[in-house]
DNA sequence: AAGGTTTATTTAAACGTTTAAATTGATAGT
DNA sequence: ACTATCAATTTAAACGTTTAAATAAACCTT
């Protein structure tokens, strides 16, 4: 249309060549005239490099998944790369949390062949439980890094660091003057469930405070459960001074049974929770929590990726950030007697 | 490598031709051994059909939009579709939610420009909030979507019904036997508000019922204003027997300003939500609220746009989907009085 | 005006796939 | 043995782009 050969408007478009100012004009008003737009399909047909980035996520409507998503798409956009998502959609297809995900590998293998015939240069994988996670991407020559979960073999890895935060936050409740915990616990067999724990425990050891076992129950990560749990653990004449909940929702619970008890927070009895998730937003008091990083999370695996791609960064790195925790009045501000 | 034309394998793989055994055999092993993936871009190169399609997301991070994603993948899934996500994080962008969209053309159309670039097939954009957009979305001769919102110009939209669920709410509370309401609203010049107060209205209009004007107030959607709104309904000699919230996060403030005037659940005051969202989750007494279909929106979304592509339906159509109610006991079972 | 240099443009091959058309090979019917 | 039919395979063009190499055009030098 512009009467000049095809490696000329290619030319114009990239600036890779020198252009009359004549000819340069011409193609650029054609281009406006006929609202041209290049195929991304057939460029990265020659380049093999689609600047084109997989999300494979276990299930988008688990509550951190948009979170970490918005994170590697603020990355991607500001590096030039475009993201294609998959979603599993496993929340509704699994039977059980501890179900194996081994059974959804025909899946899995379905959505990679898609994002490797696409041709993405990496693919960031976001599980919907932190854990280990089998040997289930097969090697398609491009980096993979995954996000709120890690890999038994191969690949690079971003998570939150459950065990120091809850090293941290009981330590600040030692220092407030806390002494009788109860803690109520995640599902049991879950990991962050086992590393919140172990943080707990270890801030108590080096305080030389022991804990009765009868102070450490499992909550199951729900309100029911948490709320039951709380039930058990504040109707003894010795209870907690403090109970900490492994996520908010349990926080909720114990609020409840602490309310049904007849019970004062924080005066009577202080809760932590971990999350810093909706269903707490609104109590009241104000819950002292753990926000995660979930954004940041983002951040850092698609900033891992892009160095994978580019072969600055060797392959299997480990990326594990710090939690913040958020005040609160649920427990004493002058600490505690 | 297995000594055929590539014609040939390319027949094996579709399946287009007939094929001898021996060599369909040969090409195979081939296949599984060196782990042979078809090239998409290269296929769409010829074909002009990508099977994908673009969704572009105002903000991901705002909770419908993960939920309707969802749907949209669920049928995508089924029809063999693949979704390239474009986010564009207008959240963190956006200073006020009536700021003019149209400050943010250049990031549209460069979102657009690239989804046309990898030739997607169509184009669901989900809206933040349900309002009119202008036209945004240059013509790139593929059909667009609207969900949770809908154009001013050319374009089909799904959105879910907001007056008529309101007035259903409605109808149901006077069956009950209340009489005296007040309403927290939610944002001034906001649509869905606007709507859900016209089935408000034309509800107690057909009940004969005239509502005092200071009876039905603003709440900006957020619990602060909430709160204080319901406080002001409240704290009067002959306050409303019931509050019917425009969202959830304004009704736990009802709940917490009810409880703060010494006011019970539903005996003193009812109240309504709507929502259904995690922050209510957990309040006692269960509320009763409005659930949207925002997973079927999705599903009719995606559904809409396949007719579409193939021809099959015409390009403006408005789908309404109706919504659910929720029962609770924030409203007295046995009806008032 | 011839030659040399620089600048602007075109040519042609390549990327990985599909598909209409052409070719080959085998089988069957005369 | 020849032709017709059918099945299996190959050839070659096409999709839209990039880019090395070739060519053309313009401008200097002498």
């Amino acid at each position: 249309m512009a009467g000049v050969s095809v490696a000329t408007v290619s030319y114009v478009l990239n600036g890779t060549a020198p252009i009359s100012d004549k000819t340069r004009e011409k193609v650029e008003r054609i281009i406006r005239e006929t609202g041209y737009r290049s195929n991304m399909l057939a460029k990265s047909l020659r380049t093999n490099e689609s600047r084109l980035i997989g999300i494979l996520v276990e299930d988008i409507t688990v509550w951190h998944t948009p979170q970490i998503i918005d994170g590697i798409n603020e990355i991607a956009e500001r590096q030039g790369y475009h993201t294609i998502l998959s979603n599993l959609r496993l929340m509704s297809k699994i039977a059980s949390r501890f179900e194996d995900i081994s059974n959804y590998q025909e899946d899995i293998d379905r959505e990679v062949d898609m994002l490797a015939g696409m041709q993405v240069d990496g693919i960031i994988y976001v599980g919907m439980h932190d854990r280990m996670l089998p040997e289930m991407i097969s090697d398609i020559g491009k980096p993979v890094v995954y996000c709120y979960c890690y890999p038994m073999g191969r690949g690079s890895s971003v998570r939150y660091d459950n065990e120091e935060v809850l090293y941290q936050l009981t330590g600040l409740m030692l220092k407030k003057g806390y002494r009788r915990f109860g803690v109520i616990g995640g599902l049991e067999g879950s990991e962050p469930a086992a590393l919140r724990l172990k943080g707990f425990q270890r801030a108590m050891k080096e305080a030389g405070i022991e804990v009765p076992p009868e102070n450490v129950l499992c909550g199951g990560w729900n309100y029911k459960e948490g709320r039951e749990t709380a039930g058990k653990l504040l109707d003894r004449k010795d209870f907690p001074q403090i109970i900490m909940a492994m996520n908010d929702e349990m926080a909720v619970g114990v609020y409840d049974a602490a309310t049904e008890l007849g019970l004062k927070i924080p005066e009577d009895v202080a809760v932590t929770g971990f999350d810093h998730a909706a269903i707490a937003q609104h109590i009241s008091p104000e819950l002292v929590t753990v926000e995660r990083p979930l954004q940041a999370m983002g951040y850092h695996a698609m900033e891992l990726l892009t160095e994978q791609i580019s072969g600055r960064e060797e392959e299997n790195q480990d990326i594990i950030l710090p939690c913040r925790i958020i005040p609160g009045a649920s427990v004493r501000a002058d600490g505690y007697r």
